[in-house]
DNA sequence: AAGCTTTTTTTCGAGCTTCGAAAAAAATAA
DNA sequence: TTATTTTTTTCGAAGCTCGAAAAAAAGCTT
């Protein structure tokens, strides 16, 4: 049973509110959030002179915005920048990458660095996702910041607490426990997340317009990832980070998968399936190495210039996906579809045969009406994604009333 | 944005746990309430004696349930039967029900009535289903019973506003606006529900503890239909009920559907895919009249009996479900699956093939863990969640506060 | 430049609500 | 009849939001 609602929840509630409100779009007065948040005048007022006080908020003085009006101006409010930080890692096949953010969203500085991920086993595989975060740290700590949450995205399964990765392609490992492992090294709370996962919030902070209640990103990558938000939240799974599309069925006791089991979207439409299928390799060929992106493109090239075996290979992995799609609608009604990835870069030849597979199907109905977008970098995607994951994790801390900022950060605030 | 928090959402909240806390076992002491809501003893005393003046809930007095204790003893409180009723009808093939349902949940009057719904079209099924609801209510109208709501359950597929059968394998209609139809005939609200959303509600309410955060409830009759409850919510689609488990796809270009699609997990599991497959028929047959529950249960003697065509027809059944809930469990992780509705009687055929195809997917794994429980009789159950759902929106108009029961249920109330 | 107008922001009192403590109520036990 | 125990109500304190009024900070006018 939910528990009730005292009164200090009513004010948190309401922080939370002018919160987000700052956080979709930096730089309001006071008067907007009233507006935006339907709170009144005075409360906005009492809220905010409070959370100035306490370091949250920032006023942004001096900036006029360049139309003068009669009347007192309104003055700014803005996330203060230096009250907390994160880290947004994200760790994809032979790269590690870590993002210092400040508490207003903006990178402030960025180790990337190479490794041979397939080759690490668990304990080497977090010693160099940790080396990869310090080294970022070391280089900004004269400069006083102390992160307050690390986040961490990779790709494969995430378990539904967010501390470890169940099982990734990049590694032979399994089960391995990052979360606790950066907590330790860092003392602040850490979470491993789902790349696709990772995508579809940020795509919802960036492109809010478009992007809103419903909607599907699917990643085209070696595998098939996909991430999902339905009624305005992130779909997870109910025990890990669920949203295994390249998972799915396409044919029963078909072409031999990566992940051991036949049939499966991805063994159709992964990278690998691409060029088992066009090189005429047998279906039940064991999927090799990672393919690199560069022989995905010649492959697309060669299946745009001639009808041979390349494009028979994208015919079938449009056609997986499609179906795949169609499958999905059934469960969760048609809705826009964002594709994402590598991938994308070959959209145009995996379009017509997606479009026609999902017209096959009954969750299909109306799919001309659905939408694609191609989004072909998705590293950036990550990074917000994290970044603001983490971002709205603190958010919750500082969102508690009565507590003063120094007690819900200590010591982690820049000098 | 979410509108902000205001001072009488705090009471409107509080009050909707306590009805909540009445709804799921009727009959508590204030004591027991503020217990289970984690709310003050004297919030709980405001609340339900404000409650008690309205009329919402009565003090059952002199009942001492037994143990006689040294104290003060506890005073019951229930939910005043007399406060408000509901209608909750049931559309199924050649049947029509409506129960009349008093506040407390109990069933007070029922009219059941045959149909021949396939041969009726939009305005004809309409009034049939408004004569059911008149025949009951003319019947208790002597004894002051004027309903506040009306919910009809539906097989089909319901818009996501909850007012029109967009599609029903039962009529030839499509898109039936049954919700203006009842609302205009009885002046109360009407909803359409979909029968298998109705399902999954009512196994939340009556097995709590074996039905709680997440499960399936499959429907196993004429065509395959689903209910999902996700996170402790009923799983509805985007626009509209959703859930076609049935759609989603197991060969694609497979068997014909009766939807005009081909490859449905429901043309291979559905009772006419069932005769069809047993009796050698291709499955490009159209399929035909409905089935009659007799002519199955034949078929799955044959089965148990010997290892012939119709032992065939059920493995492929089994088959084309287990993949479909392999794929599904990919999406959502593994979840205990109940088996609803007259397949449920040829479970013990069907179980084998399921378990054996669900462990062929990356979806599956564990796949031994997963608990199937069977309930062959889906009547009781589509009544229970269309009673719960009606008298759950009810209750939402109730916890407003400073509205006086009679302005909310305006001359509805029992004389 | 001084006063007027306009808009934003703060202040202040009223009206809710929840909570804890104390009081009242209603039973059994001695 | 009195003491004990448990439930329920009452009462004052504290917190929050709101509307109205006041204060602040600009441009506009004469």
């Amino acid at each position: 049973m939910t528990v009730g609602v005292r009164h200090d929840d009513l004010r948190r509630r309401n922080r939370a509110l002018v919160l987000t409100a700052l956080r979709a779009a930096n730089q309001r007065s006071r008067t907007e959030i009233a507006n935006l948040t339907g709170l009144s005048n005075s409360t906005i007022s009492a809220i905010t002179s409070s959370m100035i006080e306490e370091g949250v908020l920032v006023e942004l003085k001096g900036n006029d915005n360049g139309l003068a009006r009669r009347g007192r101006p309104q003055v700014a409010l803005a996330l203060n920048p230096t009250l907390a930080s994160v880290v947004a890692v994200t760790l994809t096949l032979n790269h590690v990458s870590a993002v210092l953010i400040d508490y207003a969203g903006e990178a402030v500085d960025e180790e990337v660095q190479d490794l041979a991920t397939q080759e690490l086993e668990g304990q080497a595989l977090i010693e160099a996702v940790i080396g990869c975060v310090r080294r970022v740290l070391t280089r900004q700590r004269e400069n006083g910041y102390h992160p307050s949450r690390i986040a961490l995205a990779v790709q494969g399964i995430t378990s539904s607490d967010s501390s470890s990765m169940l099982w990734s392609p990049i590694t032979p490992d399994e089960n391995t426990r990052f979360a606790p492992a950066l907590a330790a090294a860092f003392g602040v709370p850490a979470t491993v997340e789902n790349d696709c996962n990772m995508i579809t919030v940020a795509l919802k902070w960036r492109e809010p317009a478009r992007y809103r209640k419903d909607f599907f990103a699917v990643m085209l990558s070696d595998g098939i990832g996909m991430g999902l938000m339905v009624k305005g939240e992130l779909f997870s799974g109910t025990h890990s980070s669920g949203g295994e599309f390249g998972h799915m069925i396409h044919i029963p006791d078909g072409a031999l998968c990566r992940c051991g089991k036949h049939g499966c979207i991805e063994a159709y439409a992964g990278n690998y399936a691409l060029i088992r299928t066009a090189r005429g390799g047998s279906e039940e060929d064991v999927p090799g190495a990672v393919v690199s992106q560069v022989e995905i493109q010649k492959l697309a090239d060669a299946a745009r210039a001639s009808d041979g075996p390349e494009r028979a290979a994208f015919l079938k992995a449009g056609r997986a996906i499609g179906f795949g799609l169609g499958s999905l609608f059934a469960v969760f009604d048609p809705a826009p579809v964002a594709i994402v990835g590598p991938g994308a870069l070959a959209f145009d030849i995996l379009e017509q045969p997606i479009r026609d597979a999902i017209a096959r199907t009954a969750g299909g109905k109306h799919s001309a009406a659905i939408s694609f977008e191609t989004e072909p970098n998705e590293m950036p995607l990550i990074r917000l994604g994290c970044a603001m994951t983490a971002l709205t994790k603190v958010d919750a801390e500082i969102i508690v009333p009565g507590l003063t900022t120094e007690k819900v950060l200590k010591g982690r605030k820049v000098a």
